[in-house]
DNA sequence: AGCGGTCAAGTTGAT
DNA sequence: ATCAACTTGACCGCT
């Protein structure tokens, strides 16, 4: 049985209503500041409302996670247009609605998550990339009080033709984070440069949890097995562990092993992961729709297909 | 209403 | 050299 896993959906709905808006910084610098703040107020409104939507939903639908969109806030740690909550015209019901996200997420026990996208890389050897990932670690951050969430995951950036050094670097990069986002930051390995193994080190060292992608982990091996990258995953969260999973778009042999499917194919979950009580978020296009038919592929077996 | 061009940002690897 | 891929298409201006 799948009982104890909690699954998590991916920012976007495709069936159901619930959209998030965002806007293009070019359309909002020809408006005056005003206005910009005022066209922002009110896609971050009705974000905080979408998102109020999504976790009740979620809830609704078993789905036991949701991970919100770093564009939730949308341009918030932008050089020009970027801004604070309280700058906004409706900022305090923005940051009420933000709150009562909260509330529910606490009244309920779902999870939810935040993963900031390719642009954050803490590990950069170029100072002005690493501050403007300080930043936007920050905000997600702030986020992440408001309503409760409980991981920030990120990449551990670029390669740079030496590993060590680089992971040296995020070191000096994660040091500069408050001690709030310290301790919301996991570490996620890639399907590029860093595996589980290269990460492992790095997460006992920091006391960062490793969220560990298997489809990553099948696409860029290190010599460790699924079973051992679980088993040496478990023990670096503090926190129920959190895990991805995707299924490739067209197959395991050939190209487009990178890229993801629309749902997932129930034979990769990994049986290693059957009885264990930690949330995995799904990666798949069909969002609500591939987590709940991968809820239902699972239980109705009472096993996952091997 | 529909459609095409465009959108803040980094890094890698396939073509 | 260009460009797609990445957690994800959405928005704007034109017809």
């Amino acid at each position: 049985m799948t009982s104890k896993i909690r699954f998590g959906l991916c920012c976007l709905f495709v069936e159901q209503p619930i959209k998030f808006r965002t806007a293009t910084a070019t359309h909002l610098l020809k408006k005056s500041r005003s206005e910009q703040l005022e066209k922002l107020s009110e896609l971050a409104g009705d974000n905080s409302k979408a998102l109020l939507a999504a976790f009740k939903y979620c809830h609704a639908a078993g789905i036991g996670c949701f991970r919100i969109n770093s564009q939730i806030l949308p341009l918030k740690t932008h050089p020009v247009v970027g801004y604070s909550v309280s700058e906004l015209p409706d900022g305090a019901a923005v940051m009420a609605t933000f709150k009562e996200c909260g509330r529910f997420l606490k009244k309920t026990g779902l999870r939810a998550s935040l993963h900031p996208d390719q642009f954050v890389v803490l590990n950069s050897p170029r100072p002005e990339v690493v501050a403007s990932s300080l930043a936007e670690i920050e905000y997600q951050a702030e986020v992440a009080e408001w309503v409760g969430a409980d991981v920030i995951n990120i990449h551990a950036g670029g390669g740079y033709g030496d590993k060590t050094a680089a992971l040296a670097r995020f070191k000096d990069g994660f040091a500069r984070l408050s001690a709030a986002a310290q301790g919301l930051i996991t570490l996620e390995n890639d399907d590029k440069t860093y595996t589980p193994a290269d990460l492992l080190p790095l997460c006992r060292e920091l006391d960062v949890p490793l969220v560990y992608d298997v489809h990553h982990h099948r696409v860029l091996p290190d010599g460790l097995s699924i079973a051992a990258a679980t088993a040496a995953a478990l023990p670096t969260w503090n926190r129920e562990p959190l895990f991805h999973l995707s299924s490739p778009l067209t197959g395991w042999k050939g190209s487009g092993l990178h890229r993801h499917h629309d749902y997932i194919d129930p034979a990769d979950f990994p049986v290693e992961w059957r009885d264990l009580r930690v949330t995995v978020e799904v990666e798949a296009k069909a969002k609500e729709l591939a987590v709940k038919k991968l809820m239902r592929d699972l239980s109705d077996s009472g096993r996952p297909v091997s």
